[in-house]
RNA sequence: UGCUCUGUGGUGUAAUUGGCAACACGUCUGACUCUGGAUCAGAAAAGUUCAGGUUCGAGCCCUGACAGAGCAACCA
């Protein structure tokens, strides 16, 4: 027998990745390979980012080269430790490793300040001394070419005794800049004199007041890139217009033949998701959501209390590729992943989220049975268990149909049904209350068609999953929806979105009767509740009151027999 | 009105670099019933934004339109 053919070979190489191999091929940077994920610690790892981390990590791993960590903290206003810590716990749930590669932006202000020195002495480089409007007025627009700065013309001594002044301390935010020399006509805004380092006097995280000048995004990226021997730098579409920026810079810088390469890739979009880091903050200070793990969250630690795996998001990653083309991709594709990886991993156990008594009249009162049942019918390693069975069971309200429809399996008056891994029983009666709700179903069962006995390849036409009711754990379950009815909410007016909020999205169901083995399952744990869905233990699940997410449901097929 | 990028079934991606447009999700059929909402079998659905051109042959090359996105933060 051949092997079955390896997923990776099935599937088609990236843009991206053909860049690599061609740089490889033409020995490009001593033929390494050497990226970096670079995020701003000012906001949780959504899964957005995971596709990042996914390429970044990948290739390296890939074209066994290296990726490095760097935290891009160059504006203290906005970041925070907080968020340092969460982005390393993400990436390594995720799958990845940067082993000792930790990198802060904020390691390099020392030479990216002697860089803009340097700029400064070759007259690349000038402070200027107006206000931010008129520095933007100045810029011009897209359409339309901008006009130079009063004082583009400084000398060098005069610029450099004022960006030491700057960073002295002795200027107020905002009263200065310090702005590329380029050229402010061309048709790239970016190239426009574009400012590379400000005024900010608040503490940073990490350097604390040591420094009252940080640099630019645009000033420290490609920089950093460079200082840390990077060859492939991936970031996504909108920072394509920067590349020519990027490339000025490292230009001035380089001594060699090593040269840091920018290349873009299309953004992570999903259907019903919104994914502004921005927005998402929002959401979590307006007590929309509980937090930033809250399971509705697209954020990874949103994702994982939902009980989705690492592997299921890799996976999708995988599937829908690395374009430039703008998509939004299905949540169902996403959907579809953790369902293909939990089939396998979760073991079927029996759950009755809203239950109805079933009164087995000729079993024996105080009598105990444990019946075996297998634990993954795919997967016959993962063995099987033993369930209490006694007189009281619980079933799934909408298994018993007082007037069935033609092609309904489950129990109906005068009806049997097996009883998954017991007894087949039969439907003799039923008690309803007041309003007409049914409350009891009174059932016998045949002692010979105990799964594994002699008659038990008796036909029935359906099998129930059940709880024993003496046995059974009580349990809260919590059923998430999309946090959002609109298929697009993201690509709404910024205020727009919260009104696109599914009131919905949590339905908190108590009293469910789980087998009693569910009592001891830990937090993180996942099981795939017989015919109901997937679902996975909370954090804050305890034995006295298990606590239990639904992952995601299982595709409804048999809705059709109610259609019908 | 500028610059940059992008247009392939409903959605996301492929197409050995010019050779019968393929795969996945989704949708719809059907089979299977000691639960597996799994699995299996099948179907519908694009002629590649449009118009020209080169070629025996174009999704791919050329020209020109059209459409969408990004760019005017002392954010990243």
């Amino acid at each position: 027998m051949s092997e079955p053919i390896r997923e990776e070979s099935k599937t088609s190489v990236s843009f991206i990745e053909q860049f690599i191999q061609e740089d490889i091929r033409n020995g490009k940077n001593e033929g390494r390979i050497h990226t970096r994920f670079p995020p701003e610690p000012n906001g949780y790892l959504h899964i957005g980012h995971a596709k990042a981390i996914c390429m970044d990590f990948g290739m390296a791993q890939k074209y066994g080269g290296k990726c490095n960590l760097r935290f891009d903290d160059t504006n203290p206003t906005k970041e925070d430790v907080e968020y340092v810590d969460s982005i390393k716990e993400d990436i390594r749930w995720l799958g990845f490793d940067w082993e000792e590669r930790e990198f802060y932006a904020s390691d390099y202000f020392g030479r990216l300040f002697e860089f803009a020195v340097d700029l400064i002495k070759k007259d690349l480089a000038y402070v200027d001394d107006q206000p931010a409007e008129v520095i933007s007025q100045q810029k011009g627009t897209p359409s339309q070419p901008g006009e130079e700065s009063p004082y583009r013309k400084r000398t060098v001594k005069e610029n450099l005794d004022l960006f030491f002044r700057m960073n002295q301390g002795e200027f107020e935010e905002g009263s200065r800049v310090l702005r590329a020399k380029i050229d402010m006509t061309s048709p790239n805004m970016h190239m426009r004199d574009p400012i590379i380092y400000r005024i900010i006097k608040i503490p940073h995280h990490r350097t604390g007041r040591y420094w009252n000048v940080y640099p630019m995004y645009d000033f420290a990226h490609g920089q950093s890139d460079y200082f840390e021997g990077v060859t492939h730098s991936l970031c996504t579409l909108e920072f394509e217009v920067h590349r020519p920026l990027y490339d000025w810079f490292i230009d001035q810088l380089k001594t060699g033949d090593y040269k840091p390469r920018q290349i873009e890739f299309n953004r992570l979009n999903l259907t019903y998701t919104m994914m502004s880091k921005r927005k998402l903050l929002e959401l979590v200070r307006e007590g929309r959501v509980n937090g930033w793990d809250d399971p509705r969250m697209p954020t990874l630690c949103g994702l994982r209390r939902r009980g989705y795996t690492p592997e299921s998001i890799r996976r999708f990653v995988d599937l829908i590729g690395y374009t430039k083309v703008e998509a939004i991709n299905d949540v169902s594709l996403l959907e579809h992943a953790v369902r293909e990886d939990l089939n396998t991993k979760a073991p079927r156990v029996f759950g009755v989220l809203n239950p109805l008594k079933i009164i087995i009249s000729n079993y024996p009162k105080d009598l105990v049975e444990n019946v075996e049942v297998i634990n993954n019918p795919e997967d016959e390693s993962m063995g099987s268990r033993q369930v209490p069975f006694s007189r009281e069971v619980y079933i799934e309200q909408d298994d018993f149909m007082e007037n069935p429809p033609a092609k309904f399996f489950r129990l109906a008056p005068g009806t049997e049904v097996r009883l998954k891994g017991a007894y087949i029983i039969k439907c003799e009666s039923f008690s309803k209350d007041e309003v007409g709700n049914i409350t009891e179903v009174f059932c016998t069962y045949d002692p010979a068609t105990k799964s594994g006995g002699h008659m038990s390849d008796k036909k029935v036409k359906g099998t129930l999953h059940w709880v024993s009711a003496r046995q059974a754990v009580d349990a809260e379950i919590r059923l998430y929806d999309r946090l959002f009815s609109h298929e697009d909410p993201a690509g709404q007016k910024d205020e727009d979105y919260r009104k696109f909020l599914n009131p919905d999205s949590l339905r908190i169901l108590s009293g469910c009767k789980l087998e009693p083995l569910l009592a001891s399952a830990k937090p993180l744990e996942k099981f795939q509740f017989q015919r109901v869905g997937y679902f996975c233990v909370d954090y804050d699940s305890t034995p006295e009151k298990p606590v239990f997410n639904r992952t995601v449901q299982l595709k409804d097929t048999w809705s059709k027999v109610n259609k019908a």
